[in-house]
RNA sequence: GCCGGAGUGGCGGAAUGGCAGACGCGCACGACUCAAAAUCGUGUCUCGUAAGGGGUGUGGGUUCGACUCCCACCUCCGGCACCA
């Protein structure tokens, strides 16, 4: 009989007809009433992103994804799940909308026409996708239930309009998504259109948000409850950026307050707050209760513009508390708004006589930070309206107060660095002095309030404390500004190689390290002492009342007699070393400051005699000198230049937190400070609206009446009845001048009755992002027949018979996509779940419960794969030629899954030259024939590991190793003369065995599996059978190798019987001839001995 | 800058701290063939005739023994980027 030649064409069609028609791949859903299937099987939900159907057609990335799930649901099934691995288009987004665009073909058109091909080239693939449930977003049916959705959102509040930024191209006159946008070189450039090249503009548009940072908390906490990679999880949790930090209240630039009756006196000495820098003087005590009984005065009896304006500001009318007749200085004002620091005069009669002493007055307002608005009477009393409206809009327009009663709200994570904050620094578009002042709460010092432009509005709460000390851009910008800089935290050393013994006296002391350099040689100076093997920089300590400088060149001048010196840095701040200093036998806690000098010449002078005992003076490099506590720090100041300490360590210049650990102490700053702990995010709310035509319609309507009738009330939800809100078909897909929708030039569509007051309103013409539909559709597969119901939807959700389904089937077990959504889709459905779990819509607090993420599939030149590259590779025309099991077998062949790869065919052969050996052997085995082979008991153990590996790797997703084993198998089904039985026979395979190994092989190459099994006489689907089990090896083998090592290099290996002694393999092994060679004459100093594997010699060389 | 990930033959890549380079591609030689293809077999890190030596980005360390663990550095890739 002739043998038939592996035909892939031939038995793949057949195959995949034969699965369809049997709906071997069909997820059964549960009873209604007891929520289980049949036989009580486990579920097991599979899950792949669903594409996005392009006119490129499938590629070869996908295949990588289907087909590693595919492996995963085929084990699962043969294992005995009710396995469910959906497929659906992900239809909506931009390229089908710009080809829709230029050619002005519908959109609905095109996705069909790419879905069925995107369907039919999976289809060629044999992945095993139960394709009754298919979906897709652009579907009406489907998207009714996205829109739903948003109105849960919307109705919760959760959706609501806000002002935000987006991406506009001025040439194309349109708003572009991130991704359109191209970066540009010089990155504090603005990006480039994608399509025309015009730099985009960054433009404010009212667009819908989604609440996701209500969420924030929840999405960050559970994920320690879903099983992801652990990048995934960080990049999420990067993502999110929760932050736990504090606020402080810094007071700004306080203005006086009236002084109770009888405190007056104390003013005249400086007060413990430090006033005397507060930038203005207190009226003395008697000018100032003479001020007092005049202010009381007028405000009993005010003018008639006096009192109305009283009654404009009086009661926080306009936002913020105003007084009147308050003193200020030596003056009086008329109304005075403290927080925001305004002055409202009302300029009567009274004040024209007194000109002189109003400018006087001006000009002390203006000096101490207050703005003056001036008021004639007569504007006052014509038309109070006008002056509060005016009133109304400076006070917008001042910085500071807006319900922040006169303090600043600043965040920070490093409360304890509180002391060392030198200045104030808030959101401004440029480095710009404020001319205000704020109070460190700490040191109650006055420090400035700085606008800069490294400060964003929307980070923490849009201010910071700055601490050039402790923070690297806070350091920048103190730098470049010339505000001071106070250090308050040092760094810690202990001395490794001295450390503080127990037993002796302690004793702390200031000292100084001199690092003193020879410009000459580019040495510096060093000390080999006599009494100890140490070589050592000049050190010494600081002497009461001496700065480190003074100290330095003394003690330099002292031990070396070096004199002519140029003091040119301190490195750093102070270190403190603890160590234990044996040549005065005690330990030492010292605070060494650095110094860097240079030599200005060489004189010396006599150096003492007790000096010149104890030191050689020599000259080397900071490396030569021997490790001391500081001397890591050093090094590193020296390299990299004295930057900014940013650790943990020890708190000076902190008042009574001086000397405590700055981490321990935070808590008990925090604490004096009364600041409020507060938990910041990075992410920010999600933009939900595209002013684009190819995405689900926004469900609102926007009613006029309602609005005036209303504030707030303008948006309208579409009633449900009314869903889905069908996308209209337009003639052109442009948007509007203006940048609005091109659902704008929909007039028809666009005017609607308001569905609460039935008068004339508008559709919002917004339309929903591309990851609105991928949010939900995990569960859009669990209600396939649901979608097409035209009942309401929320009743279809508190169906029993739903609920029991999603039930069962949530959450996803396995869901396996691209790192590219790790942030965006992976988030957005995550809060989308979470919402719809908290409206008890859905069971379970997480989508899925665990993620995996292929690696991207590169072209064959390392470039992403695209048409304009003109570098696609097709996956129609691999199967064509090779087969879709070679091709699978491939994907998974390929490299290790997680990794990104470069697409090389050459590969491929090598999957399709084993198709075939596997072909060739079964119909052998199928025949009966003969085969020389190893004994059948090797074969049968080979066989029991291959199963081993390949369940174990599947599980890890390590398939390249996978396939990597089942070809290892199939050599030892044909090795005629391999192996190391020397006497092994010729037989036949049995039948069982091979069918194992066709069992493990079916997941990957399923066609070929199939084939070969009915060949050998089976009646059935291979599908069916159940996943090989792996035989526990009762009887240990006869014998083991042993390696033999000697110093731990392998020189030799013996085969002996299993469970030998130490003793017993050592007398063995020292006989054999290569061994002995090896340990003649040598004296074995030590074995090492691991039982049936390995032995090692240890010998002098 | 920060956060991830990775550096191993001509190439894709294997390797619980214990034989580095499994498996595949390519290449060389051989068998079969009139011949070629296909198939099968043998070989294929490097220096050395050999014994043996060297070798997993670089430099240190831990260990009887390191691709594997620790420290420092270099390079490449991906993500984020003034995040307080």
């Amino acid at each position: 009989m002739k043998e038939a030649n592996y035909d892939p064409k031939k038995i793949e069609k057949k195959w995949q007809k034969y699965w369809e028609s049997k709906k071997l791949f069909q997820a059964v859903n549960p009873d209604a009433r007891s929520g289980r299937v049949k036989a009580q099987k486990p579920k097991y939900y599979t899950l792949v992103e669903f594409p996005y159907p392009s006119g490129d057609g499938l590629h070869v990335g996908h295949v990588r994804s289907y087909t590693a799930l595919d492996v995963v649901a085929r084990k699962r099934r043969m294992e005995g799940y009710n396995v469910l691995y959906p497929m659906g288009w992900d239809a909506f987004g931009l390229p089908t909308e710009n080809y829709a665009v230029k050619t002005g073909i519908q959109p609905a058109i095109v996705t069909k026409k790419n879905s069925d091909n995107f369907r039919r080239q999976i289809k060629l693939l044999g992945t095993s996708f139960d394709w009754s449930r298919e979906i897709n977003t652009t579907d009406p049916n489907y998207y009714k239930w996205t829109q739903w959705i948003f109105l849960q959102f919307f109705k919760k509040g959760l959706a609501y309009k806000a002002k935000a930024k987006i991406n506009w191209c001025p040439s194309c006159k349109i708003g572009l998504a991130n991704e359109e946008v191209l970066a540009s070189e010089n990155k504090d450039a603005p990006g480039k259109c994608e399509r025309c090249g015009t730099q985009v503009e960054e433009r404010e548009k009212e667009q819908w948000m989604l609440g996701i940072t209500k969420y924030a908390d929840r999405l960050d906490k559970d994920l320690d409850i879903v099983d992801y990679p652990e990048r995934v999880k960080t990049s999420q949790r990067n993502w999110i950026g929760r932050k736990e930090g504090w606020e402080i209240e810094f007071k700004i630039n306080p203005t006086p307050e009236p002084l109770p009756e009888g405190e007056g006196e104390e003013m005249q000495e400086p007060s413990p707050l430090g006033r005397a820098g507060w930038g203005y003087e207190t009226a003395d005590p008697k000018i100032w209760r003479a001020l007092q009984d005049r202010a009381l005065e007028m405000r009993k009896n005010p003018t008639e513009a006096e009192d109305l304006m009283w009654q404009v500001a009086r009661n926080n009318s306009l936002g913020c508390h105003f007084r009147r007749q308050q003193i200020i200085g030596k003056f009086i004002v008329d109304f005075i708004c403290l927080e925001k620091k305004l002055v409202v005069e009302v300029d009567g009669d009274i004040h024209d006589y007194q000109k002189e002493a109003d400018r006087e007055r001006t000009d002390f307002l203006k000096v101490n930070g207050y703005k003056v608005v001036r008021f004639k009477n007569d504007e006052v009393v014509q038309n109070k309206g006008s002056v509060k409206n005016k009133i109304a809009e400076v006070l917008k327009a001042l910085s500071f107060g807006e319900g922040l009663g006169g303090v600043l709200k600043i965040f920070t994570t490093r409360p304890e660095t509180i002391y060392g904050a030198t200045f104030i620094a808030r959101a401004g578009k440029q480095d710009k002095f404020t001319g205000e002042y704020a109070i460190n709460p700490a040191t109650q010092e006055k420090i400035p309030i700085w606008e800069a432009e490294y400060i964003m509005e929307g980070v923490g709460s849009g201010a910071i404390m700055g601490v050039p000390a402790h923070d690297e851009r806070d350091f920048e910008f103190a730098k470049k500004h010339n505000i001071p800089l106070q250090e308050t935290v040092i760094p810690i050393r202990i001395d490794k190689n001295h450390p503080p013994k127990e037993g002796y006296k302690k004793v702390t002391r200031q000292a100084i390290h001199a690092i003193v350099k020879n410009p000459k040689t580019g040495k510096i100076l060093t000390l080999e002492w006599t009494k100890f093997p140490w070589r050592t920089l000049v050190i010494g300590g600081v002497e009461e009342g001496e700065d480190v400088v003074t100290a330095a060149t003394r003690e330099i001048r002292e031990e070396t007699g070096y004199k002519n010196l140029k003091f040119i840095e301190t490195l750093g701040g102070q270190v403190k070393a603890e160590f234990f200093a044996a040549h005065k036998n005690e330990n030492r806690v010292s605070y060494t400051t650095a110094l860097v000098f240079e030599l200005i010449d060489e004189e010396r002078e006599e150096v003492s005699q007790e000096e010149k005992g104890k030191y050689k003076i020599t000259w080397g490099t900071i490396d030569d000198v021997n490790p001391c506590a500081e001397i890591d720090v050093w090094k590193e100041r020296l390299k990299n230049g004295v930057g900014v300490y940013t650790g943990d360590g020890e708190l000076i210049n902190s008042g009574q937190f001086t000397g405590r650990d700055s981490f321990e102490a935070k808590e008990a700053i925090v604490k004096l400070l009364e600041a409020k702990q507060k938990t910041t995010y990075k992410l920010r709310d999600w933009v939900f609206s595209r002013q684009r035509y190819w995405g689900e319609p926004i469900p609102l309507v926007f009613c006029p009446s309602c609005a005036k009738a209303s504030e707030g009330e303008g948006w309208q939800a579409v009633p449900e009845k009314d869903l889905p809100v069908i996308l209209p078909k337009v003639k052109d897909f442009k948007p509007t001048e203006n940048g609005d929708s091109p659902l704008a030039k929909a007039e028809k569509w666009l005017k609607v009755k308001c569905p609460k007051c039935k008068a004339w309103a508008r559709r919002e013409t917004d339309v929903m992002p591309n990851w609105a539909g991928s949010s939900w559709y995990y569960i859009a597969y669990l209600l396939s027949e649901n979608l097409k119901s035209q009942a309401p939807i929320s009743k279809q959700f508190s169906n029993n018979k739903v609920q029991k389904n999603l039930k069962y089937w949530l959450g996803v077990d396995w869901y396996n996509g691209g790192m590219e959504h790790t942030t965006l889709h992976l988030l957005y459905s995550r809060f989308w779940h979470k919402f719809l779990y908290d409206q008890k819509l859905v069971p379970g607090k997480e989508p899925y419960r665990k993620r995996t993420s292929h690696g991207f599939i590169l072209a064959p030149d390392g470039q992403k794969m695209s048409k304009s590259r003109g570098n696609v590779i097709n996956p129609d025309d691999l199967v064509n030629r090779f087969g879709a099991d070679a091709l699978r077998l491939y994907e998974m062949f390929i490299g290790p899954f997680e990794q990104m790869v470069s697409w090389n065919e050459d590969g491929l052969v090598g999957t399709r030259r084993f198709l075939e050996k596997v072909w060739r052997i079964g119909l052998k085995v199928a025949q009966g024939e003969t085969l020389k082979m190893p004994q059948g008991l090797t074969l049968a153990s080979i066989l029991n590991e291959c199963v081993k590996k390949v369940g174990e790797d599947i599980e890890a997703m390590k398939f390249n190793t996978c396939v990597s084993e089942l070809m290892i198998t199939l050599k030892a089904f044909e090795a005629p003369t391999q192996g190391r039985d020397p006497d092994q026979s010729v037989g036949t395979i049995p039948l069982k065995t091979f069918e194992t190994f066709l069992k493990i092989l079916s997941p990957f190459a399923p066609h070929l599996a199939e084939e070969l099994w009915q060949k050998l006489g089976h009646k059935t689907s291979i599908t069916l059978e159940p996943w090989p089990k792996v035989q526990v090896v009762k009887k240990a083998s006869s014998e083991v190798k042993i390696m033999i090592q000697i110093n731990g290099k392998v020189r030799d290996e013996i085969v002996l019987p299993p469970s030998l002694t130490q003793a017993e393999v050592s007398n063995l092994v020292i006989k054999q001839p290569l061994t002995a060679k090896w340990l003649k004459e040598k004296e074995i100093k030590k074995t090492i001995f691991i039982p049936n594997r390995l032995i090692n010699f240890v010998i002098d060389n």
